[in-house]
DNA sequence: ACTTGCGCCTGACGTAACGTGAGGTGGTAT
DNA sequence: ATACCACCTCACGTTACGTCAGGCGCAAGT
């Protein structure tokens, strides 16, 4: 960080002033393909040994290439590189460009957070599971994926405080969701067909509802259990659940067959249904 | 992300079960050239009508393409998701795939860390400075780049505790140091030639010493200047020195001319260094 | 004098994941 | 009959080079 001078002083000047291409790409580090492109797009034209036709590059050229590469860090192209190898000072418009490259770098950083964090969910899920059907771990990975969008468009028909249980706040709380929603998918695939007297769908119901319960908890399930079956009366609200459904369904694909849902569907009215009422009545 | 059936029942599977490409591309939200590509790659194949040719879409190719989207979106390849799209299930070797997912998405972000904070401080310059001169800040902003090797490269030779002194650390100290050594170089350009004795190139050089001593301190200073230009008895150490200067000097250019370095060190011996045996002298 | 080999040259195709036309076909509405 | 639409295939453009292929000038070895 710190260097005033190489050091060498007077002696100096008898350095070489001059590099052949192989030279100049050893010293800089980059490839002589490199240096043949940067020519031909005219960006860095070194001079040329009139009788061999070779290139000959100079001092100057190794500062030019120095700020190519500075750019190219920044994350700017080529073209726009170009445009700025003319001048010799940086001026206000410079800062424009630099804020344009901010801002970029800023969402692909956030893109790779997401995934990254998308990645690390998944690894624990496979880790445990050893083994997982395509299209459940798909679905999951596909809600993580959007997790922010969903939360916005529920957003626009839940309210606040039942938002706030609804989606899993904490890495853990996450995880111990997706590890049961995963088993609970597994058993669907397994249990399909049977009655709703059978006892394996009743434990894996029975489970299913105390995760529910664990991560969302009673106030806002039933509040929840509301807002999607039981009102509908309210027209105008059905439709904003209606399009707010399809547009769910368009980001995270069902990881289940829909005779499987429509499965579901049947033994849950079956079973859990009459749970419901029972604790309707306690009120 | 609870979602457990569509809540449409029975009638459901009145959908209707199949797509145009342009229906498709709606619903799902990439475009029909993208479909094109995947069919023509092998990746997503849909079925043809058999007289006119038009691709007809079926909902097992929206899971598909929801597996394409999602294995993208963790960042692989056409070509390695191609290798995914045949099984079923994911098995443990997938894991390995995201794991090096992983590595790769966390190295890029450290890249764009490394960019983010390089813009943010070149654009805190600009803004104090209006016009900079494009040699300079290529050195600073190549500077920035290598900040992490730079340092590695001076582990071999400063002492830790003089490291811990020699680099800026905070924020602060970094833009302090930078901007000062800004207007160092500018003053460096607009007073090259003069002597020793000019009252402006005092005041350069005295801002710039106390530039140094603020960031750096004086102890580390003074053992600084010993490991350059004292300790000429120890050869193999020369030699450790004189490579570390090349690396820095390919890593970082030099914001000056030779012509400018040279004058540099002449009016440096003449001005700073009888002050620095009459420091030296206090001891 | 001949050949070998090195370093350089130009030209041209390959890469990833599509975007963007150009030109042709089948089916429908006017 | 004609216009129009949605679809088809073919094919070139994009970015920043990597990777041959064939050819030239010059030096050393035989």
């Amino acid at each position: 960080m710190i260097k005033l001078s190489s050091g060498k002083g007077i002696e100096a000047d008898m350095k070489k002033e001059t590099f052949s291409i192989s030279e100049f790409a050893k010293s800089t580090g980059v490839s002589v393909r490199t240096l043949h492109y940067y020519d031909e797009k005219n960006i860095l034209k070194p001079k040329r040994d009139d009788h061999t036709g070779h290139r000959v590059y100079e001092q100057e050229d190794m500062i030019q290439l120095h700020k190519i590469m500075t750019m190219k860090f920044l994350g700017m192209s080529l073209d726009e590189i170009k445009d700025y190898m003319q001048a010799n000072t940086f001026d206000l418009s410079f800062i424009d460009t630099l804020r344009l490259q901010e801002s970029k770098l800023i969402k692909d950083r956030e893109q790779i957070d997401i995934a990254l964090d998308a990645i690390q969910r998944t690894v624990y899920l496979l880790e445990n599971e050893k083994e997982v059907d395509h299209a459940v771990l798909i679905s999951l990975l596909a809600s993580m994926q959007n997790e922010k969008k969903q939360e916005e468009l529920a957003k626009g028909i839940i309210k606040d405080d039942v938002m706030k249980k609804m989606f899993p706040q904490t890495a853990k709380e996450k995880m111990i969701f997706e590890q049961g929603l995963l088993t609970f998918y597994k058993r669907v695939r397994a249990h399909f067909g049977k009655s709703a007297d059978d006892p394996e769908v009743q434990q894996m119901l029975d489970d299913f509802y105390r995760l529910i319960l664990e991560v969302v908890g009673m106030d806002s399930l039933k509040e929840l259990t509301d807002i999607f079956s039981l009102n509908i009366e309210d027209k105008e609200n059905e439709e904003r659940i209606e399009t707010y459904i399809q547009e769910i369904e368009r980001l995270v694909p069902s990881p289940i067959t829909e005779e499987e849902e429509a499965w579901l569907e049947q033994i849950t009215t079956d079973y859990v249904g009459p749970l419901w009422d029972e604790e309707e009545g306690e009120n």
